[in-house]
DNA sequence: TTACATATGTTCGGTACCGCACAGACATAG
DNA sequence: CTATGTCTGTGCGGTACCGAACATATGTAA
């Protein structure tokens, strides 16, 4: 079984009223995110902005020394390309995609043109970028105060709200780049998490057994983050009719 | 010694054209910072802008079990009160005035009215939005990466860069608290510069002597932030005839 | 089926930081 | 000058996590 794709798959895209969609529309492109590609790295001019349906895009800093860590991650309810529009073009930061899927792009001076019309649009991307901040901000927090295992469980949380199944196609290696720790944390706290029943993995697969589960050891960030987003976006999620 | 204040001494100010800036400065209002001040707390409605000339202000969230971890600073480099633009008018975040001093006060009806002339304003506060939202994303892996002592060099070397003084006047407990441990470690910290013979400190002042001895041993999160404010805010810094 | 690359499990010593408790030092008000 | 509250110094045991090394399991391709 295989959805055919659109645009409105796409949370900002979908909110978009008809007119202005379909003027973007003509101009978007659908390209498939392998696992692992990079959209773009530090100080690298973007092209386009991506608007993801499936897949899942992790923005993340890497220091010097190699150490990476998660900032936020953008999902089918957001877009790839913030810079674009705030005027700074580029960040010091990279997008990779963490779960292989789908996304239509958008070039870039096309993206600056729709925004500074000053429309729906401009007060979407606004908004969303203000959701972007709140994730960033909670982000720092929880590497401070919390667990490796809340900090799993926020992190599976937050991506299953992103995609439709329960089976996350991830190594243990991956995720642990993400939240900026040792794989043989995330084996440990992952343990944990199957031995009370919460989840089942195996060799490149995670499948949340127990949602609530989860809910019940994550940290509070997951709940603020997710309030704030569904505040911010929640009024214009579907363009009337769709 | 006092100088006159003057709203050209906050950055964003000074650099609108003049008119702009005359259009602004009718509702400008001079206030008072004192220490530890709260100028928002989560989800509370902002009713002004605030843009710093001497203080510092700490933009921070607080854990429910009572833990912060501050996220950003805003100096005379910024404003505070970015959800009044971005559209979401309240964040979970708090706003303490970290460093005393003074601001001037912008009502947010003028603030969005002004950012709504899709002028220079505008440009001015969204890449300043993103700046800041580097800081917030090098603060989340700063706080995953680094010892306590690089980001107390790094929490003193961006203090620094936003006041005219190499005295600042805050305790070990306030600075344990921006950056999310405990007081014990700050002053484990602070002994080791003290001991290099960076900084001088005593019962709530810490004073720098050598600035390039903290450089040496900060991480490169400080640099980073640094290089991306300038990149992004340094071509309008002042006023042609300022 | 076998070989191979990759993913996961386990152990070990080390360290940065925490939480707590308390002692001393300093600044200001009375 | 003295009392009081605040700030700073220090020590202690505990823990979460790190870095490295190595064993084992599992999917894939020849």
């Amino acid at each position: 079984m295989r959805l055919p794709h659109s645009p409105n798959q796409n949370h900002l895209l979908a909110a978009l009223p008809a007119t202005d969609f379909e003027r973007v529309a003509a101009h978007l492109e659908l390209v498939a995110m392998p696992l692992g590609e990079y959209l773009y790295e530090p100080d690298e001019q973007l092209r386009h902005a991506y608007f993801p349906t499936t897949a899942i895009v992790s923005l993340h800093y890497v220091t010097e020394s190699g150490a990476s860590a998660e900032t936020a991650g953008v999902g089918n309810e957001g877009v790839v390309g913030i810079a674009l529009f705030m005027g700074g073009d580029t960040t010091p930061s990279s997008a990779m995609v963490q779960t292989a899927g789908y996304a239509y792009r958008l070039e870039s001076r096309m993206l600056k043109q729709e925004f500074n019309r000053a429309g729906l649009m401009q007060n979407l991307l606004l908004r969303y970028t203000q959701a972007l901040m709140t994730q960033m901000s909670l982000t720092a927090a929880c590497n401070r105060h919390h667990s490796i295992e809340q900090r799993l469980c926020r992190w599976l949380l937050l991506t299953l709200d992103r995609v439709p199944t329960q089976d996350l196609v991830i190594t243990q290696e991956q995720i642990a780049i993400m939240l900026g720790v040792r794989r043989e944390g995330i084996t440990e706290a992952a343990g944990n998490l199957q031995r009370a029943g919460d989840i089942h993995y195996r060799r490149g697969h995670i499948t949340v057994l127990d949602r609530f589960g989860l809910e019940a050891s994550v940290c509070e960030c997951y709940g603020v983050v997710k309030k704030e987003f569904d505040r911010l976006l929640c009024d214009v999620k579907y363009r009337k009719g769709l």
